[in-house]
RNA sequence: GGCGCGUUCGUCCAGAGGCCUAGGACGCCGGCCUCUCACGUCGGCAACACGGGUUCGAAUCCCGUACGCGCUACCA
């Protein structure tokens, strides 16, 4: 009952109540900040929940507070052991430590229960022993009928003794709670003041007729178990924060503070989905996409530090990050940005350390090429993300196994192609082995039978990758090795004459 | 349907009444580099959803409309 008195303060004293929460918006926080990432393990870690997580790491370490994971796996239908561990080795992937040991919701569900009880006890909650399925059916024709439904309350007015002996008789039944008069006004950190009628939402169940607690039970109690002091979560769950906090008010519990983080959207405007293609954390991790990478781009989704700054180190985005400075607006999720910025974070990596990201990409083969390293530089700005590799690469450690037919109608027009090739072959016999002495040998043919140098170099690159376009010609020959560029310039030309260019 | 939230270049962000002839980034287009491709570099195109207010002055404040998304379960 003192909920419904303090709506009617917040009313009628609305003024000064705007003014006090300015105030707070500005200081961020007062008290040690505790937060949670709560993902169920009924899938993946996907990239919605993962910038979810992301926020919530980046205003702990802010805050000096503490960032906590809960595993909500009450669904146990679709929960899964393995989808726990690979959420958390995503996590960790990505770089986002946590505090203290992961909470399971399924272990609380005994203190769940009890809550719910408790709550039925002292009046603030009822048993409905209304049929499930007739409610579901009036719910479903409640919009032809032009109207919503909403529980009729139809056994809040059974008697409390006679409501008690029909439990006790054990008739099924379901708790729901019951909402106050007046409204609730929610100061989100992200969105600012949200003010719900309680005439709008209806008597929810909070615990089932099978005996089970229903979420918005769940995450209330364990939030307040764990001491979580902001919940930072995304903004499906706004519309259902005014019930959460209802239940609070009903426990006599301290409200947090809530921040609802807008939703990522497909290309289609469309909530980010499967029909997206990627959207695990675990699949950019097997496109060869760094963490680093798509961290700083989740960021950057919903956010900016409020300058021009783009790339940013973890601890450039910790200490530049405030909930007042994150976005309202959904944002679409942009792959082609992603690769931008997967390809700036991996130029900026050693040789040897983009060697060992691109290791599980590397094609067949490069295992055996040992200590040739000649094509690391040449492939390195020609890959957005690692796995590219696999193809692009390929010619490096394997004969081509086909030429490109666009390429072999360009540069290879005729049985005259293996002539040029052959010339070329020779010329390149007494050059000196390395890219400046490879030119200037083909460059000098060139020049001695009056040709431009790419009449020369298109037909051989085509030879040597089975590509039209490659990086630079002479390189990719010092790189491979004369006796890897003969053979290969010798089959091109068998090839040619063979006719199979017609 | 009801309620809630949102609306600046194609996309991500900047912009908290005059600093905006609206800035940056990705993409796109064009130039340079050049043996092709890529990198790099230089330049260009491109937006305040619409309509009313308030104000000397609005992308910024208020109202309405449109559109989008979310919630509206004995799912989480």
């Amino acid at each position: 009952m003192t909920g419904k008195s303090n709506a009617i303060v917040i009313g009628f004293f609305f003024c000064p109540l705007v003014q006090f929460r300015e105030f707070d918006m500005t200081s961020e926080t007062s008290t040690p900040v505790v937060v949670r990432f709560a993902p169920s393990p009924t899938g993946y870690l996907h990239i919605g929940g993962a910038r979810t997580a992301l926020f919530n790491w980046l205003f702990a370490r802010r805050q000096d507070g503490r960032f906590l994971l809960r595993i909500e796996d009450t669904d146990t239908a679709r929960s899964s052991p393995e989808m726990t561990d690979n959420i958390l080795t995503s996590l960790k992937w990505l770089g986002l430590d946590w505090d203290g040991e992961p909470v399971l919701q399924s272990a609380n569900r005994p203190e769940h229960v009890r809550l719910c009880r408790d709550l039925l006890d002292r009046g603030l909650a009822y048993p409905c022993f209304c049929d499930p399925e007739e409610q579901r059916r009036r719910r479903e024709e409640g919009p032809q009928a032009g109207m919503v439904y909403k529980y009729d309350r139809t056994c809040l007015s059974i008697p409390r003794d006679e409501a008690a002996a029909r439990m006790k008789a054990g008739e099924p039944h379901a708790v729901r709670f019951r909402i106050p008069d007046g409204r609730t006004t929610l100061a989100d950190r992200i969105r600012g003041d949200v003010t719900v009628e309680h005439a709008e939402l209806d008597d929810f169940v909070i615990l089932r007729s099978d005996g089970t607690p229903v979420y918005q039970v769940s995450v209330v109690a364990d939030d307040h178990a764990m001491a979580i002091t902001h919940v930072i979560r995304g903004d499906d769950h706004l519309s259902n924060t005014p019930k959460q906090i209802l239940l609070y008010r009903a426990m006599n519990w301290p409200v947090p503070e809530f921040a609802h983080v807008p939703m990522i959207l497909g290309p289609d405007k469309k909530r980010l989905s499967k029909r997206h293609g990627a959207t695990s954390v675990g699949e950019y991790e097997r496109q060869g996409v760094r963490p680093e990478a798509l961290r700083n781009f989740l960021a950057l989704l919903g956010w900016s530090p409020g300058d021009d700054r783009e790339i940013m180190t973890l601890a450039e985005m910790t200490e530049a990050f405030s909930l007042a400075s994150v976005s309202k607006k959904s944002a679409v999720f942009d792959e082609t940005k992603l690769a931008w910025m997967n390809a700036q974070y991996l130029s900026r990596l050693t040789d040897e350390e983009w060697l060992k990201a691109a290791e599980p990409f590397l094609p067949v083969g490069a295992a055996d090429a040992g200590g040739l390293k000649g094509w690391i530089p040449l492939m390195r700005p020609r890959v957005q993300k690692l796995s590219e590799l696999t193809g692009a690469s390929a010619y490096f450690f394997n004969d081509p196994e086909a030429y490109e037919p666009a390429a072999v109608a360009k540069h290879w027009p005729g049985p005259q192609a293996a002539d040029i090739l052959d010339g070329v072959r020779d010329c390149l016999k007494v050059a000196d082995w390395n890219a400046a002495g490879l030119e200037s040998a083909v460059r000098g043919l060139a020049e001695k039978r009056g040709v431009k140098a790419g009449a020369l170099i298109h037909p051989v690159r085509v030879a040597l990758t089975g590509s039209g376009s490659s990086p630079g010609l002479f390189e990719v020959m010092e790189t491979l090795g004369a006796e890897t560029v003969f053979r290969r310039m010798e089959r091109a030309a068998a090839w040619i004459r063979s006719g199979a260019a017609v």
